[in-house]
DNA sequence: GATAGATCCTTGAACTTTCAACCTTCTTCG
DNA sequence: CGAAGAAGGTTGAAAGTTCAAGGATCTATC
């Protein structure tokens, strides 16, 4: 193998920036959710995914699509929240090899009373601290990033 | 509790590309880590800060400073490190509370080993996907996220 | 020079995630 | 039709993380 491009000093702090933000960030969230609906991030989002769904209703795959999850993760994930009787799964009888997993009332309540928390959350910790132009920077470069990591998934929101 | 401000339509959207490019660029340093040198990234992290670090030494709570991670994730962490015989542990003869933990040959070979690999990821996940421009956008908007999540954490080398 | 409190680190249990193996159902095609 | 393979999900075990509690050692103060 030959000799690889290292980090120039610059590229090396923008790295080390990104990265302990992006986990300070994270953390942040999930242990707000954590306090205030006792689940971690990735499950609030499944619940979120499925709020804004159609009879509040996904195959499993499609869940894992859209939050980006393995299907082994989610399933674990589901199996937990359905134990909590917030998600409701059952075959689809048109195609008996899929799961359709549903956002019962009570999961919806669960997400309706989480939100403003974790919106402010999301502002306090990203939003607030950026420029506007900073901000929409921040989107355009994670818009390219996503392109760029998952060229077939489903985009974020109509663009 | 009034009513919250909610994301807007570009803010969603943003906020969105955000978790899931992030999501998906840490995931790829993960898998591609785990199998170069069998570890996951946080673990690679702590390897390589000690490598930079004066006698490859520092203490427990250095080291989770440096890392942003908790003193239990590291404690657990080095407990595996230390099994695989790439990190020393020993009590601090001038501070009996701390514990001073030390990059061994071995482990600096694997941090040797896997850095190629783990810097072309990171470009290629990363830095290839940007202009210029944007690179040093990025490194201004988590410089700046830095300081706001985390005022007196060890800011990343020299400013 | 004691003792209260702070600092530093570890531990065990509960929970989450990963990995590989597996089961079903559907589709394709001879 | 019937077998082979693809697609959709699940499972159990191993590994990693969090949380709350606790054991040492040091510092400050009386």
């Amino acid at each position: 193998m030959t000799e690889p491009r290292w980090l120039n000093e610059e590229e090396q702090r923008t790295w080390r920036a990104f990265l302990w933000a992006s986990q300070l960030l994270h953390d942040s969230l999930d242990r707000q959710l954590q306090r205030d609906a006792g689940i971690p991030h990735a499950y609030y989002v499944i619940l979120a995914m499925l709020s804004e769904a159609s009879d509040r209703s996904l195959t499993m795959s499609q869940v894992a699509e859209i939050a980006r999850l393995s299907p082994s993760r989610l399933s674990h994930a589901a199996a937990r929240l359905e134990d909590k009787g917030w998600v409701a799964r059952r075959r689809n009888p048109e195609d008996g090899r899929q799961i359709i997993a549903t956002l019962t009332d009570a999961g919806l309540a669960v997400v309706t009373g989480a939100a403003p928390g974790h919106v402010a959350q999301v502002r306090g910790a990203l939003f607030d601290a950026l420029t506007p132009d900073q901000i929409r920077q921040l989107g355009e470069i994670f818009g390219t990033l996503l392109e760029h990591l998952d060229p077939d998934g489903e985009l974020t929101p109509e663009p």
